[in-house]
Order: C-alpha cells, then structure tokens, then sequence
RNA sequence: GGCGGAGUAGCUCAGUUGGUUAGAGCAGCGGAAUCAUAAUCCGCGUGUCGGGGGUUCGAGUCCCUCCUCCGCUACCA
C-alpha cells in the first residue's frame, strides 16, 4: 500500500461568501494534493466549514434566517465553489453535523482525562464581535462613553463561568516541539513571529462560552459551548473518522501539511499541537501560512468594494488560467497581488502562446505531415537527447523537488523554461523545412516533440489538471499513465505505439484571453 | 516602543557561505521565420542594487545609521 499523505485546508468561517482568498488556498492545497497523488502516494483531502460561534447566529438573525439554514446555505457556496474550480477534496466537513460534535466531544473527553480542563470564573470586557475577552488597558473610548476593543468593536463587562484549558502548562513542551521540528510552522517568518509570541508567556486559555448556544455542547456540563477555534480544528480529525481512531485515523493521522492563511497562525501552532498533547494524539508534521492576495496591491475588504468573487474570475479567464496564475506569480508563503491584466497577459503569454501553441504546432504537424501516425524506429540526434533529457529533468527532479517544498512559483518557472527550450527546439529544426529535404529527419523531430509535449502536460498538470488532460486525451495518453510513474516508464511509447494510437487534429487547450470590458488600467498600473 | 521582514531594470521578482562586465519573465524596440491559437525564434537594458557612513584587495551580499512599507508584539497619554 502507498504511504498516506493527508493535508486540510483551513476550515472556512462560512459568515459570508466565499472570497478570492479561500479560491487561492483552495487552490494551493488541492495542487499539493493532486502532486502527491501523481508522485504515487495515498492522499486525503479535508476541506469545510467552520458553522459554530456568536457571529454566525448574529450574521444569520440580520438576514432573517434560522442559523442552521443560513449556514447550510453558505456551505453550499464554498462547495460550489470547489466544485467550480477543480478541487480534489475528498471529505467537506461542516462543524455542525453530529459526527463532529461528537469527534469534538471526545477531544474535550481527552483532554479534561488529561487534568487539562478546569471550570473557573472569567470577568472582563468582553466583546462580542471577536468573541475575545481584553484588558483594560487595550481599550479606547468610542462615541457615546462606549468601551472599545482594541479592533475598534464594542465590549461589555462580563462575568461568566468558563472552562479553562491548562495552555501554560505547554509552554515548554511547544517550543521543545518548535525546536526540534524547524519545519512545524512555516514559512519561516511566522515561525520567528509564533516563537517570539510563545517565549513571551502563556496564559490559560478560555474555552467555553455560556452566552450562547450555537456551538458543540460541553459534556456533562449544561449551558456551556465549546469556544468556536475548539471544535474548528477538531475538524481536522473528525474528517477522518475520530473518534474511531481505526480505519481512516489510523491511516491517515497526523496531518503532514495543515494549509491556513497567515492569520490564524497562532491558533494553529499554539492552540492547536497543544490540544492534542493534551489529548495524547500525534501532531501534524507541518503548518504552512500563506500570504494573502491583493487587489491591484490593494488589501481587500467590502468597504473599498474590491472583494472578487472566484467564481467570476474564473468565469471570465477560466479555472485552470486562474489556477496557474495564483501559483507561478505568487511567490507562495508571500502576499500577492493581482489583477485581470495580470492574470490575461500570463494565461496568453505562458499557457496560449508558450504551451498551448507548442502543443498545437506538435500536434498539427504529426497530423498533417505523417498522417497523425506515431513511430519509434527513427536515428535520435544529439539535439533530440538534450531537449528531452532537459524536459525529464524538469519534470522528474527539479519541479517535484519545488512542489515538495510548497515552493510552486518555483516549480512552474522550471516548467516554463522547459516549454521555451520546446520552441526553440521547434525553431532550430524547422520541421516544415525538412519536410520537402529530409522526411526521415523530420519524422525524428516531430516524434520528439510529442515526447517532450507528453512529459510538459504531465509536469503541470496538477496545476492546471482539466487542460492537461485534454491534451493528453488527443494525444492518446491513458488516463491511468500521466503520473510519476508513467514519466519513470521508458516503455510508454512503444505501448502507445502498439495500441495503434493515431493524432487527430488538433484542438487548441488555452484560448487567448482578451481583457475584459471595462477592465481599468489597459497597460502598465 | 520592541522584534522580524521588505525596499534590485517600466512591471513582477531571482540573486547561494561577500569575488569575474548584477540576472529572469513580462512589457517595449529591431530583425528572422511561416509548422502553429497573428502564436514562435533571434538581438537590444549606462539599472544611484532605498539614502549615508564603515569593514575589506573586493559588498546588492557583512557592520552602523537614517528613510519608507508590511507583519507580530508591548505600552503610554
């Protein structure tokens, strides 16, 4: 059996649509997974929804809905959107559903086992908004001798009584953790940020609430809600079957890649490994934060009006245009920016001009000149060998080695250089003109070409699988041998050849895109 | 305030442990070719490497300082 590799994106807090940031790591994550699938390995999926805590019931009251109902409503519009734009998940959790009040429960169960959960008093200004209690010295004063927090949203003085979890008790054990595993939190800067903060001190940690009832149930102990980030990252394991701790836990825990966007970092890489100490449970071997995508540089945010649908986007460019412009100009683990010239001037610049019409110009000519019919009996030239031995250590070495890492801009630029190395292969030999002097030697080029397109779509085709594949459907590729392996197989051509596999015409797979109407800043911005 | 990151060609960025004339892609200009999605290929960059100072035979690459932007964090009226 192949090794298990089991990676999440976050779970969304589902309190509106979902924005262009959960696209991106949606997409991220779903590259990463379907890259170790191809590398041969046993992936699992979790994506979801996070349904739980007071902005929901609030969020929901405000449009006149049942809170339930307003969520399932929001959860079908993050699987919309993961249908939409090509994500591989294999279980979307919802916090609300039974299974996971129970996977949550039992957590609670294993940690309070532990001596980690105590029932104490909490007074202070509470803010119902952040759902955060503060001190009071990180207040202001707002209009009207109202208290605010330091997010600028209201408190109220509150007293309740709430379970506390025993987090200073971790302290040492986290940075024990942070230091013998440099590579639990990264990219690297968060890492330095969470250190920092966990060195400074760690207090208790607040984890139930009685102000409300939207929430997991604390076992025996009536009123009381599990503390939303709780039950949130318990949908990391409940995903996967916990409490069964067989079948699929088994298998699959612990995570290897927690995707999460930079800011919930600490939730992730405090809260989180010190939960399931307390539990006893093994701990991901890794949580990544990623940047955040701007808006023309802009930082979203529905006061400005920038918020982009992903679904538009990807209606207006396409899913797999979008798909590789948000992994080859970010530089993964930064911020980045984009805008609709950016994304149509790398979509026709890499994938129409570059790739797609390399695969066109391949394609056409085998068609055209040798009747669509493949052969293998040809005299390989020095310059065959080099454009193919160049393209393989593209796509065996350098781009795997890249995408291991989460480093996918990387990757991708190691895949372009490929694809330009491709066209300035076609150029030099010129097939059209060897055509009329020489058609063995002709014969010979185009065969190479059709190597070298086969392993290019089988390099990118993570990032950009229902093109790929189209082109690997004419090229008569089985579906079942455009992965790692099938590039490790020195006898793919020969069998295709044997099956009596014959090129059509060619149908082109990356359209060139026009800017859309209305698009503003035609040109350099 | 503290800590950390960033400031390199019009745009987006690479630049390893300091070492030959600072690189790539995109955009732009000129040329070639015509198989192909008017796509491709070749050629063309005198950039104050944020400012200043320093160490060194030699610094984008180390040290100091200042400026700007960003992140985390602390606090004061």
């Amino acid at each position: 059996m192949s090794e298990p590799f089991y990676i999440t994106t976050a779970i969304s807090y589902p309190n509106g649509r979902p924005h262009i940031g959960h696209a991106y790591e949606s997409i991220a994550t779903d590259v990463m997974a379907r890259f170790q699938r191809a590398r041969g390995r046993d992936v699992r999926m979790i994506t979801g929804t996070d349904e739980h805590g007071l902005k929901m019931v609030q969020t929901a009251r405000a449009a006149g809905r049942e809170t339930l109902d307003f969520a399932t409503e929001m959860a079908d519009h993050f699987k919309a959107m993961a249908a939409k734009l090509n994500i591989s998940y294999d279980k979307f959790v919802r916090t609300s559903e039974p299974s996971h009040h129970k996977a949550s429960q039992a957590l609670w169960n294993a940690m309070k086992a532990n001596g980690d959960l105590y029932l104490d008093r909490y007074e202070g200004w509470y803010s119902v908004r952040d759902e955060a209690f503060y001190d009071e010295s990180e207040l202001t004063d707002g209009e009207g001798g109202v208290r605010l927090s330091p997010q600028g949203t209201p408190v109220e003085w509150t007293a309740e009584e709430t379970w506390f979890f025993a987090l200073s008790k971790y302290q040492d054990k986290l940075l024990a953790l942070y230091e013998s595993n440099p590579d639990f939190i990264r990219p690297e800067s968060r890492r330095n940020e969470v250190l920092r903060f966990v060195e400074g001190g760690l207090k208790d940690l607040s984890v139930s609430r009685t102000s409300f009832d939207w929430g997991v149930q604390v076992p025996d102990s009536d009123g009381h809600v599990m503390y939303v980030w709780v039950d949130a990252l318990t949908a990391y394991l409940s995903g996967i079957g916990y409490p069964d701790t067989d079948g699929d836990f088994a298998k699959y825990w612990p995570a290897n890649i927690h995707m999460i966007g930079k800011d919930i970092v600490r939730f992730h890489t405090v809260y989180w490994p010190a939960f399931l100490m307390s539990a006893n449970l093994p701990l991901p071997s890794q949580i990544f934060g990623h940047g955040f995508l701007l808006n023309r540089g802009e930082k979203m945010s529905k006061s400005l009006g920038n918020v982009v649908d992903p679904m538009d986007l990807a209606d207006q460019f396409g899913v797999d245009q979008m798909r590789y412009y948000l992994l080859r100009e970010v530089s993964f683990g930064q911020d980045g920016t984009y805008s609709p010239e950016a994304i149509v001037r790398t979509a026709n610049a890499d994938l129409a001009n570059s790739f797609g019409n390399l695969a066109q110009r391949s394609l056409s000519m085998i068609f055209k000149n040798l009747d669509g019919t493949l052969s293998n009996d040809y005299e390989v030239h020095a310059d065959d060998e080099a454009l193919l031995a160049d393209i393989f250590t593209m796509a065996r070495e350098q781009l795997p080695t890249a995408f291991d890492e989460l480093a996918f801009s990387v990757g991708i630029e190691d895949w372009i250089r490929s694809v330009f190395a491709s066209n300035q292969y076609v150029d030099t030999q010129a097939p059209w003109g060897l055509r009329k002097t020489d058609h063995e030697r002709m014969r010979a080029v185009l065969m190479t070409l059709f190597k070298a397109v086969r392993a290019l779509a089988i390099a990118i085709r993570p990032v950009v699988p229902a093109s790929a594949d189209k082109l690997l459907d004419q090229m008569g590729i089985d579906a079942d041998a455009r992965d790692y392996a099938a590039l490790a197989d020195d006898q793919w051509f020969d069998k295709l050849i044997a099956s009596g596999c014959k090129i059509g015409q060619p149908v082109p797979i990356f359209p060139r895109l026009d800017l859309p109407e209305g698009a503003e800043g035609v040109g350099q911005t």
